[in-house]
DNA sequence: GCAAAAACCGGCAAGATTGTTTGTTATTCG
DNA sequence: CGAATAACAAACAATCTTGCCGGTTTTTGC
């Protein structure tokens, strides 16, 4: 992981998960808390928030319900671990890939969507999708997701930018060109049972081209 | 209302609800299920679909739960029902929007894009969204959501390119306009707890920008 | 009128979910 | 080695939600 990675890593790191060089018991329950996470985003992607009961997320987590809330007192809690972990996972595949990149694919050959299209097809980013939408109407939910929500897109988009050089005189172009294609993606994602394949991938292909002219230049976006 | 908006609406209307020149008792049922599905529609975007129970929507409604049972047997026949209504509601408002608009504002001035935001921004819409969102995690609600979501789409864009005259020579490129817009604007709904006005409104703007090349062929789509 | 049907109301049982509480096993540290 | 602490398990009470059922009022048709 080169230097990149490891500065955006940091900024949105979550707590209590790293266990380097501690105690067994430490390191036996970063390991519970993990193999809980993921079994709540698990749940959360294939029943969504309303029908993810603690009990379902306990049990693919191979650990009993007791257990559970000896790691995380309450739901919610536990939903706040999950914001974290799903945020920190998705902008670490993003990087990746990007990093994986050539400049010059980077650049010319609008790959950049490509790639934000991979990291929002993991699983993390669909239970993160799924504790976004169900904020909008849980108040309860609301409350501990929007405040981290919105820190945690401030702190990705000035740390990604950094993987973007060529992006890096025009902080406000970028941001434009991340809220637009994620937005675009996001809708997509709702509509993938809905919108025949040919039509999703007619979509995911037109906003490559738009993303690549606005780095361009060319869609003057003030006028 | 004209003629275009006319032949849309009679391939869109709900089932059931139309109750002119018949009975009291019959008139009074419409009047009621009316109301049922309102009742549903608002607590649909308030609570969304996972906290929308049968009480809360009686008591909405105004009438006792055994009182709704007897209109909408189970929730499902209940929401299959808010499912077309909802459809046809949008699709009609997207129409009277059009119909205001003269030729030159529709061609030239991307009111397109306003207007179908607006027509998003309904409570209508709100609610159709919470179903297609929680179709993807139900099997339940899926099961009876995406054969109408389907047909309804396909319907919807058929009957509306009739108000778009200046696309009737290209319902393909149609379809891909109605898309993405459709995609960016619901990806900015789910955004609209999280992200500043300011970057929703330029992420808008842009998309009309967009569009209206489109239109125009400037971005040529196969390319 | 009057019986049938429709609209409507209130209550109930079964099942599910959350947080709490009590108890058991394993680990850490003085 | 022994007490304190952490990890884990199982059961419980309180609350909700759904579908169903008996009963009441109003409308319709003969």
């Amino acid at each position: 992981m080169d230097e990149i990675s490891i500065r955006a890593l940091a900024l949105l790191e979550p707590e209590g998960l790293d266990a380097e060089g501690q105690g067994w018991q430490q390191r036996k329950s970063v390991q519970t808390r993990i193999a809980i996470l993921e079994a709540a985003i698990d749940c959360l992607r294939t029943h969504g928030y309303g029908r993810t009961t603690t009990q379902l997320i306990a049990e693919i987590a191979g650990i009993s319900r007791g257990a559970m809330l000896h790691h995380y007192a309450t739901k919610q809690d536990l939903i706040a671990s999950v914001i974290d972990y799903t945020v920190y996972k998705r902008w670490s595949i993003f990087l990746e890939g990007v990093r994986a990149l050539k400049d010059p694919e980077r650049i010319h050959k609008m790959t950049g969507i490509e790639i934000s299209w991979a990291s929002m097809q993991t699983p993390e980013f669909a239970a993160y999708l799924e504790l976004a939408i169900a904020a909008r109407t849980d108040p309860a939910l609301a409350e501990i997701f929007l405040p981290r929500a919105r820190r945690l897109d401030q702190t990705a988009l000035a740390e990604t930018i950094r993987a973007f050089p060529e992006w890096a005189h025009d902080l406000e172009g970028y941001a434009l060109a991340m809220d637009y294609a994620t937005a675009t993606l996001a809708g997509l994602l709702i509509n993938r049972d809905i919108w025949p394949e040919s039509s999703q991938r007619g979509v995911r292909e037109f906003l490559g081209k738009t993303i690549a002219m606005l780095r361009r230049g060319e869609l003057n976006r003030t006028a």
